[in-house]
DNA sequence: TTCAATTACTACTCAAAGGTAGAATTTAAA
DNA sequence: TTTAAATTCTACCTTTGAGTAGTAATTGAA
């Protein structure tokens, strides 16, 4: 019961981006280092990024990335969506199709609550939430 | 967001067979074509349930599975952990090491709540209390 | 005692996530 | 104009979860 490793690293990297905005661009090799993620594999998650619309990319030397869009415009479950981390709000827990309450699964009634909590915060956490000076990178 | 095929279908033959110990031994392959889980995975499962102790097996013919323990002390958790399927209380939701108070991810205070309900959930639920007479199976 | 219904075991295939390699393209600075 | 720092693209490799295949071992019933 984990996000996926690319959407872990998505959501840092864009955060990151987020909160240096004002300052100057970052580069994939930048990025890279400072949230020690693989190079290679985050050029490839850039370049889903930047297809998708969060990102622009600014090519050639001195570039890098900026956001397309304010961070307060950004949800965190649209970031989840791009890469089928699936927080379908009907889908059943023990993977028996739709779960609703006139057709239960056995955890159905447990799993209500959280569930909501849980896509409740995704859906209204948007990277200008996240923005946090002494967390870690 | 969502738990492992393996600890789906576990749950859900767990809980079966929970609910049906008064009554007689099934077979992994009645238990397939009732739940629907393709046979030859579900007793690769089974031979882990055995393994780690859930279930006691009754090899040959008219044999089957039964609960080693009364479904009131078979935690949903303890069904997670055997499948790898984490639900680490410590463990950072956006993959770096351990998060707590003092060092924080930029989501761990939103991600704290539901956190805790789910896991809350997963401890407190045992098969007993998933017991569900009109529940898809 | 035979036989069919059962679990147990070993090894394999398939698909998707995670990650790597190398070369092509772009572009600002020197 | 050259060059080095950057993104982009295509293809590949590795690992893990999911699922399949075949056969050996067990055992109650006929």
């Amino acid at each position: 019961m984990q996000l996926h490793n690319t959407s872990q690293y998505a959501i840092r990297v864009l955060n990151f981006i987020a909160n240096h905005s004002d300052d100057r661009l970052y580069s994939a090799k930048e990025l890279s280092e400072i949230l020690n993620i693989p190079y290679k594999f985050l050029t490839k998650i850039m370049g889903i990024l930047v297809k998708t619309g969060f990102i622009s990319s600014i090519q050639g030397r001195e570039g890098g990335y900026e956001l397309n869009t304010p961070a307060s415009e950004i949800k965190l479950i649209d970031i989840l969506n791009t890469f089928n981390d699936e927080t379908d709000n009907e889908s059943c827990v023990l993977g028996i199709g739709i779960c609703d309450s006139v057709n239960k699964c056995a955890l159905h009634d447990q799993w209500m609550e959280p569930k909501s909590l849980m896509r409740k915060m995704f859906e209204e956490t948007t990277l200008n939430n996240l923005t946090c000076k002494d967390c870690k990178l």
